[in-house]
DNA sequence: CTGAAAGCGCTTACAG
DNA sequence: CTGAAAGCGCTTACAG
């Protein structure tokens, strides 16, 4: 492999001079300038990135920790992230959990041993020990989808998008509203949008009832079976309507509701949240909310990379959503 | 930050000592491997991989060169290979040329200037170019996608699968039946699943005809239109199946029929390739073909890897595909 | 405008 | 079983 020492004997130069025409600093006269690019180029010398990563503890490389690759919502923030990042010359380094929190934390500590500049984490939930190793690495460090305590956060508005759905749902004149959650480890989709929906409705007075309301894992199935639940233990007396916190699980009600002949929506109404293509091309169409999420990682991006180019207070973040209604309403 | 140098002083042994007991090679006595151990764990040292790789020439990182990062086929590769390199305590480096020929090229000199120990590339085009930067890199490579030459290559089968399917309608009692393909510059998508199209209908005995064949770029919209020119070319006398090369154009297709009130079958049949989450929920259900992405995903990664252990020869892959009939045929 | 030297944090023959 | 020394390929004060 060609160094930038073969480089510098072949021009008849230091490495010292070779440095400084490759990284653009420091004078150096035009003629030596043009003789090293020339050699530069026959060689098709590529520097190495290690080696000057050794030195100058700045690798031009970003650690993201995905929840899960293949997800829809995940391959947007990515898309939104790397769009920012390569207009500077990084790269993304993939980290995937599998939705496992002990691997958040391992692989925060891989990332650094990698001496990435800095570090996105989609966060699916909170737990002290994911915080002190994000404080213990010392990183510039962003958190997307929760609010960690003492991090810079980026958060959907979970709690308004819900009020607004639910509030939708009543103007259009239901009463009995199903629900179809997620477990509170995820505290912004299982807690915020929860809280949501219940708030409206209590702000409506309207009933709640414990057989209209069920958690699912996120899964297309799990709103199929969540769905089924609601329809058998209210037979004869259904809910009209049924909001559901995640688009995968409503497709996966709808899917329900279909075999079962209810039609959608002048027999139960459906909403989701996350304006998937699935939710736009599915029949009908589904009503659903945009989380913007390309949006949150050019977002994210940015803002690791203004911490990277100078210390910065930890802010909190709220992105902005939009509620858009289709057919299944 | 804590070296190798700290820990060594702190244990009073030499750092070749303890570079022996983290990498776990050579002799080193029970109690000394037990007091560098625990100063590990108190200091919570992590050792700097840019050193050791600047030292081995070893990085554990996978460059992986995608054309699109937000598309369902992309995500699904890369959670497979991510599996399986994962499981080898691999990382990805991940890349996106956003349909840009010259980022191809200019992302695997990238790569190895960041000393990746290998390259996977989701391959959409092939030019001489590509081909010898490829060679040049002196690096295991994979492509996925497109048979290069000269480079190991998983390929799907797209002759016989467009030749099957095509082959299907037919036997549906089809006899007019359209093709909406893509340019040519992506031989495998736009080449060899138009030519098993032709190839069928020739051997058929069954017409082709100017006004059903049109192009589309990928997008669900190019779908739309392109399905829309065959109708409007056609009024009166339209084909009666229409053969699209990906899922996202079909559905763009499936579209335009729905808003004109052309059913689907039973004025036209509809089939697409990708196997997509889409085609499964779309109303009525896509016929489509499986290309287990995720599983080509998979074995590009153990090729990689495979290559790592000892030089191999190039070789080339077909990966296997499944025809799924569903209601729109 | 240019170069000699030190050093980033590791690993690995080599010697004992 | 353990250590001294060299070296991986760079950059950066420092000196001239």
């Amino acid at each position: 492999m060609t160094t930038i020492n073969d480089i510098a004997k072949l021009a008849n130069v230091s490495r010292t001079t070779v440095s400084r025409v490759l990284n653009n600093n420091g004078y150096v006269s035009d003629e030596v300038r043009k003789r090293i690019m020339k050699i530069v180029e026959e060689t098709g010398y590529i520097p190495s990135l290690s080696a000057k990563s050794l030195r100058t503890k700045k690798s031009g490389v970003i650690g993201v920790i995905l929840p899960k690759i293949s997800t829809e919502t995940a391959s947007r923030v990515v898309s939104g992230i790397n769009e920012v990042v390569a207009g500077e010359n990084f790269q993304i380094l993939l980290t995937d959990t599998e939705l496992n929190k002990e691997k958040e934390i391992e692989y925060i500590r891989l990332l650094q041993s990698r001496h990435v500049d800095g570090i996105i984490l989609l966060a699916t939930n909170i737990n002290d020990r994911l915080i002190s190793t994000i404080e213990g690495a010392a990183l510039p460090f962003i958190s997307l989808g929760q609010d960690l305590p003492g991090v810079t956060s980026i958060v959907y508005d979970d709690y308004h998008a819900s009020v607004d759905m639910t509030n939708m749902l009543i103007s259009q004149g239901h009463e009995k509203i199903a629900f179809i959650g997620v477990g509170e480890e995820d505290p912004s989709v299982g807690i915020e949008r929860k809280k949501g929906y219940f708030d409206s409705l209590e702000k409506h007075q309207l009933p709640t009832n414990d057989s209209w309301i069920q958690l699912g894992d996120f899964s297309i199935e799990s709103g199929y079976e969540s769905m089924k639940k609601i329809v058998k233990r209210n037979e004869g007396n259904l809910p009209t309507a049924v909001f559901v916190v995640t688009d995968r699980m409503a497709i996966g009600a709808m899917e329900y509701l279909r075999e079962q002949g209810i039609r959608i929506p002048q027999d139960m109404a459906v909403a989701g949240i996350g304006a998937s293509t699935l939710s736009q091309y599915v029949t009908p169409a589904l009503t659903t909310i945009d989380y913007f999420n390309k949006e949150a990682g050019k977002k994210a991006a940015e803002l690791l990379l203004q911490q990277l180019k100078q210390k910065k207070e930890k802010e909190k973040f709220i992105q902005t959503y939009r509620l858009i209604k289709r057919d299944s309403v």
